[in-house]
DNA sequence: CTACATTTGATCAAAAATAATCATTATTAA
DNA sequence: TTAATAATGATTATTTTTGATCAAATGTAG
């Protein structure tokens, strides 16, 4: 057996159970305990399972957390500008937050503030902040994409055509002065659209690494977004263009 | 077990007593007093209890409890319950599952079928079925409840009313023959009034404890179910009357 | 305030689990 | 096929965890 018939097998029987022994894994899967340590190690490493003294134990809100590839790109860059954008948050506000890690990395500074309302579609955003008592959340309703862990579609842009919001923060896959803001996908385009067209200011957050790249889908222009959020590689003469664009750039 | 478990049900016993001595949470966990107050001081020094001299108190603002005690709720009979729901749902269905433990249930069983889509307001569905290959989920939208974990109010009923599915499965917080349907809440109850409204077949699911009680929001009829999905305990003329008003009983 | 009982924190030894090492086996590449 | 590489299981030293003991601290009753 493989290590990833394995891993599979182990996080099933997790699921059905809530922790497990090491022996206990070793005798259902007929592999040594040396192998199962290793395992366990591995997967925990990976962020799908609580490894524990003697075992390892199913996490919680595992099935929200979305980014187990990207999660290892979650740089200090993404959580310099989610500090940044949450800066830009004031209590009372009501904001849109769009799915992606560069906006989930705001979060962890939203915390504090009091009588924020958040409108998403993203469940990763939903589960950080659920236990966050100054922190009202609205949901975007429609289908799920389950690889993106968010709600995409007609019915999701229909509902939030039905908001209208001081400031949206979203993101995209790239930027530039030729083609403005584009992404990898038809769904995320749509909503982060619907976003833009809801919002009085729009904030784009987004590492350098995007800014001069193009992703197949245009869904809007420079003149779309009000502030771009990024990190300090951005200078020179694109930061310059840009401004020009009436972009106003947070570094 | 190891110290992340017994962290977790020191919380979730904490939860339910609002305070426990240490020879109390010694004898529950089956762990000697020494364990139990290396756990506390641990626990205390995380924030999540208020040591006290001789056991531990239940600190208000703890966050996560309400995702856990429903879980710790989940009675044999409730699986069973699930196990007999899930069972009259078929490949290619469309349904609705309303919040509520005993409809979580279900989800455990549905993870064989296939092109099963899942209309839903409820996270901890969502969480528990999000990573099955064969079922495709719908997120109601709106306001959310960060108690029930569920999506609920004005915007959620409007969203749910543009759906029509073959089946609803619903639970409630009391049955009677003089009431009806009844919940504890307006909110909850506004949201399973519409997924009544907008399927062909209801399913009613409750454990026996709930029949013949009431809750104080009134908001449908025995006719306006077809089955009542319950355990054992439900004999006799109850029956017969709640069968007599067109409701076919599932045991 | 004192005496008593209970609880606690510290220390320690026993038990359990782990990480590291190494030989063996299985897999892959040449 | 053979060599090289990776994965597995066994062994052992180390670490972690646990429960017990006991002096000190805390709380309680008189």
């Amino acid at each position: 057996m493989s290590f990833q018939e394995r891993k599979k097998k182990i996080l099933m029987i997790l699921d059905e159970f809530e922790a497990l022994s090491v022996m206990e894994i070793s005798r259902k899967l007929s592999i040594s305990p040396a192998t199962v340590r290793r395992d366990l190690q591995d997967l925990s490493e990976e962020g799908l399972l609580q490894r524990t003294h003697g075992g390892a134990m199913k996490l919680d809100n595992l099935p929200f957390v979305a980014f187990h590839k990207k999660q290892t790109a979650n740089t200090e860059s993404k959580q310099e500008i989610g500090k940044l954008a949450a800066a830009q948050v004031v209590d009372g506000d009501t904001i849109f937050m769009d799915c992606g890690s560069t906006v989930f990395a705001m979060c962890a500074h939203l915390k504090k503030l009091n009588k924020l309302k958040v409108i998403t579609n993203s469940l990763p955003i939903v589960a950080e902040l659920i236990d966050t008592p100054g922190i009202g959340i609205n949901l975007i309703g429609g289908e799920l994409d389950k690889e993106r862990r968010a709600v995409h579609g007609d019915m999701a842009v229909q509902h939030i055509d039905t908001y209208h919001v001081s400031k949206a923060f979203v993101g995209v896959d790239g930027i530039s002065l030729q083609n403005g803001l584009t992404a990898h996908s038809e769904k995320e385009a749509q909503i982060t659209k619907a976003f833009l067209k809801n919002a009085e200011q729009v904030y784009l957050l987004t590492d350098s690494s995007k800014i001069g790249k193009d992703a197949y889908v245009k869904f809007g222009t420079l003149k779309s977004i009000h502030f771009l959020i990024t990190d300090a590689q951005l200078t020179g003469p694109l930061k310059k263009k840009i401004e020009q664009e009436g972009v106003r750039v947070l570094q």
